[in-house]
DNA sequence: TTCGCTTTGTGTGGTATCGAACGGAAAAAA
DNA sequence: TTTTTTCCGTTCGATACCACACAAAGCGAA
């Protein structure tokens, strides 16, 4: 259903009726690439029960995270933005699937709808503030607390509380090494917090999780619930 | 003139006409704040000679800078973008002035003509690119090369090769150590790149603070060009 | 089962940055 | 002029993060 992607879900029921029959379901097995760095999109994406991660990826292949996106969100801001592409990579960061629409398609209906576009631009900004929070935290946090942050960002997306990531992948997301993660979810652990075994994560307390999570958690989230709920 | 601010240049001539009867050229001193983080903004601002820097605080009082702004863009996005206020503060870093219209007035407009509105859309992307950017090099590069990057982006909102701008306010920008920077800059003089003496910096030497730059500055540059330009 | 691959744990050493403090020199204020 | 403040340079030890290497453990396939 394209209301389980809540964007889709706010729209006004006449806006929703016109969108939604130009909505095509597909798969995001984990891995895939949505857009690559500078390359025009050809569609946007409103995921369900996937999560995709912004990241953007340095001549050296060293990268960073610095937005995730999930059925809160879409994909393709620069369509109408009126760049056509963007610097970044979008990467499926957890498997699940989305409704995607033509980039020209959608951008004439933000052009015709008011009450779409605005919730677009306050979508928008609210991607801005995860991303300047991103930047702060990188540069002052510790990968543990950047850790907890990152796992409640998923889990927020997720609708149990189960990740399928490894390390590995992790250490990318953060721009760390894989032995930083290593060493902070080995904490988490043996605090009872979480338990991972192979890629698989489960959270056990998330409010112990919250707590050890530096603030920059808790500023995106009310300021993402502030700009999406009160319309 | 109004149209020292390159986004007031780009417009129409007709849109120009309807906007600049409502604009007010305001001094902007030194260290000023002219947003203050999660306040409604009363005015977006457009410098003209100015440079206004876009800090996140954390609990802790260390910050970051996310984003630099000067004669070729605006302050206020929050206020189209739907969300009334954002985290973060606008301290201005180097003196001088800039034009400004109560928010209220420039929503109306933005609003009303889509060539104005298609512009800032075009801004505000710009200035996404510059936050994730910064969020990355925050991550992975050395003091030196951001002191580089911020030292370039500076550079390009004055008219001179002169920045009037202590260590210690650099560091806070950067988020580093004011000890950091005053190796960074020690080098960098050593190299007669720039000499620098109690606040005031004379870039000598553009193409070598170039080179010693990280490729974040071109980038963001590169990208700001082709979205800014290219109508 | 055995083999091979992926994922995770650990160690060792090196570098960059941090935290805190002190001192000097130049500018500004009295 | 003298005093005070601001700005810059330097030090030292602590810490976080890095690069690389290798071992152990889980899992799937033959």
């Amino acid at each position: 259903m394209p209301q389980q992607n809540y964007l889709l879900a706010a729209l006004p029921e006449d806006v929703q009726a016109r969108l939604f029959h130009a909505l095509e379901l597909v798969p995001l097995p984990l891995g895939k690439v949505l857009y690559e760095s500078n390359t025009p999109p050809r569609h946007v994406y409103f995921p369900v029960d996937s999560i995709v991660s912004l990241l953007y990826v340095m001549e050296s292949g060293a990268s960073a995270e610095i937005s995730v996106i999930g059925n809160e969100g879409l994909l393709g801001l620069a369509v109408f933005m009126g760049g056509r592409s963007s610097p970044g990579r979008a990467v499926v960061q957890s498997a699940g699937s989305a409704y995607r629409m033509t980039g020209q398609l959608f951008k004439d209906e933000f052009e015709r709808h008011e009450q779409l576009s605005v919730l677009i631009l306050r979508y928008t900004q609210a991607l801005i503030t995860q991303m300047a929070q991103t930047a702060v935290c990188n540069r002052h946090h510790s990968i543990e607390q950047q850790l907890c942050r990152w796992l409640l960002l998923s889990l927020d997306r997720r609708a149990d509380n189960t990740l399928s990531m490894t390390q590995e992948l992790i250490a990318n997301m953060l721009g760390v090494r894989r032995e930083g993660v290593t060493d902070a979810a080995g904490k988490l652990q043996r605090a009872g917090v979480i338990e991972y075994r192979r890629g698989q994560i489960t959270v056990f307390d998330r409010s112990r999780l919250e707590a050890m999570s530096c603030e920059c958690y808790s500023v995106v989230k009310r300021e993402s619930d502030r700009l999406l709920t009160r319309q």
